[in-house]
DNA sequence: GATGAATGAGGGTTCATTCAT
DNA sequence: AATGAATGAACCCTCATTCAT
């Protein structure tokens, strides 16, 4: 589906709007009509670049996640021991939650609801995020880094609920949170991965 | 606000019959005629039990968690080890989402919308959950159980965030799920507590 | 489907707008809200009594179709000669336009469209009705008052299309019409019947 | 207004979309947008050759008009027995109707709305083809060979309403019609003109 | 208290029309 | 002339809430 720089700006425009808007009011107490006017176009001009609402927020999802991902891939270049790539999984999460915090809230907030109520669409971006996690567990498994008896499938998960309910902490506290990005990763990465691989008494 | 036995019986009617609506539809997609018909009530009735539709979002979670806090509490009662306390947090936790998961399912997810949009609601009974999490780690510090480092407001809602995430995940899987309740407890607090417990390299 | 007499009531006056508010307008052109206001209703009451615009329409063919045809078997009651009864349906046709042009207008002109594009709804009053007439040129053929190379199927039809036409321009000219009840009845009941019965030269 | 010729062709080839768009899905329910496509234009070429989309069907009305009328007056040169040319006017109405049944089915269908809602709109044409059917039979009255109690204002229209009906049906039916043009035009002609030419007993 | 018919504000979406290119 | 992306007014319908009974 290629796009003219134009439409490409105009497509952009919409979803940067829609994140803001989503943001500050939900996605059910979101208008149409308020992202329009967000993103300087009319509102019919979104149904030229979006089937529906929910659309809107599928795309949203997918475009960003997908970005997001390609941002975390990009710092994980060329770094090869396992716990070190949770390491900076979990800072570049807490970077991106600071850098982005509208982008993050509608991710972390709505992902949930999505996840239930829009059982169609299958959230594939969210499933390789999930995967990604999973696969630097098994790594360190099979380095002799991480215990034998740890579920990768579980602890993807464990990891990915510390990640998004400190993620949501920092959106919903903003200025007033008690804790800096620097300090949160770090409590988090040296408690996890030593949970993971401290031998069990 | 004294209630009467018949009285109290359909407030709960009502209750119960949104925990199922909810976790069906979601919040915003559940109709308030929808609850009324499942608590075989008159639409109108619910407007004497409840000030609006967010009222019962609000009731539920005061109703509920309160239930789900008493239980955890009769749990730990008599059990002095922090650290005891903090894997019978967890398979409490867990036990419940497999004994209530409609009830888990709404509490999970629309907890967030609801921490966010229904800003007036200070929801009380939530800090107070984290709180006896906190209190946990608190005393396991003070135990000498759990390194100095370890900051109980941050792993508190890690503790949580682990929690929400795989409940979602059982409850999403219902049959499906992979681990059982014993399994992913094991697991679960094997590792977060030694991620507190072990010694910093 | 039993109605109280308030409920019919306003089920009645939701049609009664819908026919005055369809003949000024069209049903296209006509708005619902436009249909509440003449009925004295809110908007939203008129979805309790109908699934949705095209509803009304339908139901109004045939509620008041029902009342036509009801009305016809009336006048035919008792009489035996198919012919007088052509010559009774041609008078009793007129005459309903001249008392209930709204409706004889709304039924002529939206038929049409509803013929075609409600074919789903497969319009029983109507063809019943166009029965009703090719029942009468039948009888005719059968007892001998009528041309037995006359074909009732086309008849019943062109009989029909005649009716229709003069309908809608007693309808359209109002005032301003030529013609009487009366006139247009002998004149097309005269041709009509001769055109059936006188033997072919 | 002179057209080149790729310019009328472009007219031509709006025009002809539209009548089998309309003829397909009524005029309200047909898209401007539609129509383009079908056309292989641009949504707004059609503007630079209508006014709005009521122009298009009215247009389309006087333009096909126009060319039914030639017809018909081409088959009615140097045919002078009035009663021959109403044969001739309802076998060509009918032949009309087998050859362009798109063409017929707009007309018929939406000549009745745009009579009503497009009152600016005088529809010559149409009242043209309807003198010329009063003229037949205004020519037969002289001629002494239609009785003179016989309106041909009244009879014109008895007449229209015969063979739009009957199109209509035709066209609806498609391939599953009963009858053919031909003997149509036989039943139709016959008992229309013996109706107007035998004697009233 | 209980009912459920009635209300009417609100919003997602469509589509005829415009206009910059 | 031709394009088609953009516009925004218009409208059907939903559903939380009310209130007469």
């Amino acid at each position: 589906m290629a796009m003219s720089a134009k439409t490409k700006d105009k497509y952009q425009r919409i979803l940067d709007a829609a994140v803001k808007v989503f943001a500050q009011n939900g996605f059910y107490n979101s208008k149409v009509a308020e992202i329009a006017k967000e993103a300087k176009v009319a509102d019919g001009t979104i149904y030229l670049y979006f089937k529906n609402k929910d659309d809107i927020l599928i795309k949203l999802f997918e475009e960003k996640m997908n970005v997001i991902i390609a941002k975390l891939q990009e710092k994980l270049e060329g770094v090869s021991d396992p716990l070190e790539k949770i390491r900076i999984y979990i800072h570049s999460h807490f970077e991106m939650t600071a850098a982005h915090p509208d982008l993050m809230e509608v991710i972390t907030v709505e992902l949930r609801q999505s996840t239930k109520f829009m059982k169609e669409y299958d959230n594939k971006q969210f499933n390789r995020y999930l995967r990604a996690l999973s696969d630097m567990i098994r790594d360190g498994k099979d380095a002799g880094l991480i215990r034998q008896d740890i579920n990768p499938g579980i602890q993807k998960r464990a990891l990915f609920g510390i990640m998004d309910e400190l993620s949501l902490y920092l959106v919903l506290a903003g200025e007033n949170a008690k804790y800096t990005v620097e300090s949160m990763s770090k409590e988090v990465a040296d408690s996890f991965i030593l949970g993971l691989t401290a031998p069990l008494s």
